[in-house]
DNA sequence: TATGAATGAGTTTTCATTCAT
DNA sequence: CATGAATGAAAACTCATTCAT
């Protein structure tokens, strides 16, 4: 893991993930991440203003990271294969006890996340995302609902599935995974020979 | 649990609850807290060993309150009635504004998640919840997963509306809800007239 | 000097006045204040939010001290008795080695001089001065001046004496300095039987 | 003394005495000094052993310039003229806002000021002034004082003066500027017609 | 010679905790 | 019980100095 990266930069980002992902963002001194980084405590403060910045910019790192994993091969195939290789890669990627992830679920849920940082990721994995959502809206396959609500309807319970996996409250299953991806994906389905008046717009 | 009565530790607890609400929990100092609650700092001491007891305390509190509001007025009516009450009680504590809400939802995401306040909070909740989960999956009306998966598909949707609602990212729309909210529903429930095999045990 | 005052904010004002007194500003650190005031680090930060309040507070205190030591006495008597008794109280303040001495002339001559403390430094002392120059030169015995002129011509020389008999530039000589002071005091004098038309208004 | 020809020696003086003059003496980093100078940070330990030796060194150069600008042109013409010619020579360097004036100010009154250069300077500027004070003193023309108190009753006015003008708080008014030269020229002269016995030896 | 990244001791500042009142 | 001044250890941050290139 260290062997790719000699910049210092980049040793500080690590470690940084690692003991958010292991301690918590409370616990995070700039003495115990040079430290784990293997460098001066003076040496953050040539690549970093201060603790907020590095703190900000991994943060956009991680963002960034996470949409790349969500959004993996999700261009290729049809509307449904597309949506259950995103589901899949939600689950997969949320099952895993990276750093990032582990950080990832940290930052997510704190105070000040309406900021530009997030914003930006928000809009990256539904740039990917409202792809899928909008073409099989358009094509009337989808429920007539905004972005926002079919995504908690068909994937948020992919995160809860990865998280409580991780966590092991509950076992690994591909079998029933799959059939709990495909319910997700016909809740969100209209009824096939219905015409269903939909009531909200996009 | 011990009511208005003990004024002071109430104080401190309600000032807690809001500064983390507000700032997190990473700028949170004891001055503050007694600044806030109008005691002098020496005083929180009296009630609490340390700052860790604190937070602990205050994290069971908040979870059993957030249990509470989700598992309101669930015991009378129809199968259907009840999960769409605790659905829409879901969706409506987290659209809130309020200091349980907000620190609830920093708490949840924290390392040492997997420690014994928690775990209560989960077994509480899932106490009232296992009891739907349950009755739909022994009559044969819900598929035959576990709770945990169960939980995931139909009511992580809410918690996600919800926030989303809090945070300004869409817009509350009452009929769009309850069809999302029968979407959910519909989502766990065995096709009718299907003699579908499930895959899974509880 | 220490036995008068027992409040914390007062210890710590000397220590400061001290260490700048003797090591200068620039060797300056909150550590060594705590140290010199018997009080721990911490302790300063509840009386100075922080170094550069505590050293301007300071400045405001220093400056007060040296303008009541030089102002002393000096409303009674002749207008040359107040004069010359004014001149003495600032060669004799400048001859002392006491802290609040050195401090000041450490502070006189800093950068951001012009801001609001020393400027009503200045205008206090002036206060005082102003009136002996008013009265003088309304009476048509000093020249049409203004007061900062008159001031550099007859008392500037007394600060540069106090501070050349601290440093031992030169011997303290009361004789000598009473026919200084006289000259000080001739020199801004109107010729006693001379219609001198001034140039200058006040 | 070197000249411009030890070139970055002399960016590191310049860049060195235009923050002191600027920011003070307090805030002064050697990062800073090699920013301003152009230079890398290393650069200057290969002109100077340390901090302390820059500013050692470009101490006494301030002196010497200010010497040789308040020194210049006085050896010509009568005594007079020359003492005159120094007066405004003074007044107009303390008038100026140059670098070198300003971090002259600072180091002059600083701690740690009966150190050798500051004593060259004080030597080499009262060989220039003693030669008048001295001929005045020996042709009976000035008061039978020591150079030093000549030189503070009737050149501190002067300073004082200059100072006061570059801070705004007078207006340069030339006439009114020859006035007051003429009064300082006139305090230290014998009374024409008096035989005054001198009380105080050189 | 010159560089500038890196250092780490030192500085300012914060804050959980104690304790005399 | 309650207070809040005081503590001091630890945190964030600075900066003179070094050294491999």
């Amino acid at each position: 893991m260290k062997g790719t990266m000699d910049n210092k930069r980049d040793l500080i980002f690590k470690a940084t993930e690692k003991i958010i992902a292991t301690k918590g963002i409370q616990g995070l001194s700039m003495q115990q991440i040079a430290q784990e980084a293997g460098v001066a405590a003076g040496t953050i403060y040539r690549y970093f203003t201060d603790k907020e910045e590095l703190i900000s910019e991994l943060r956009k790192d991680v963002l960034r990271v996470v949409a790349s994993h969500i959004l993996e091969n999700c261009e290729e195939g049809t509307l449904e294969q597309r949506f259950k290789r995103v589901w899949f890669n939600i689950v997969n990627f949320g099952r895993q006890r990276t750093h990032a992830n582990l950080s990832y679920e940290q930052y997510i849920h704190l105070p000040g996340i309406d900021t530009s940082p997030h914003q930006a990721f928000e809009r990256s994995t539904f740039e990917g995302l409202h792809h899928i959502f909008a073409e099989g809206r358009d094509a009337g396959i989808f429920h007539n609902l905004q972005d926002k609500t079919l995504f908690a309807t068909s994937l948020e319970p992919a995160i809860a599935l990865g998280r409580s996996i991780r966590r092991g409250q509950m076992q690994y299953d591909k079998t029933e995974l799959e059939f709990v991806c495909n319910l997700c994906w016909q809740s969100i389905l209209t009824p096939p020979n219905t015409t269903h008046k939909e009531q909200s717009g996009r």
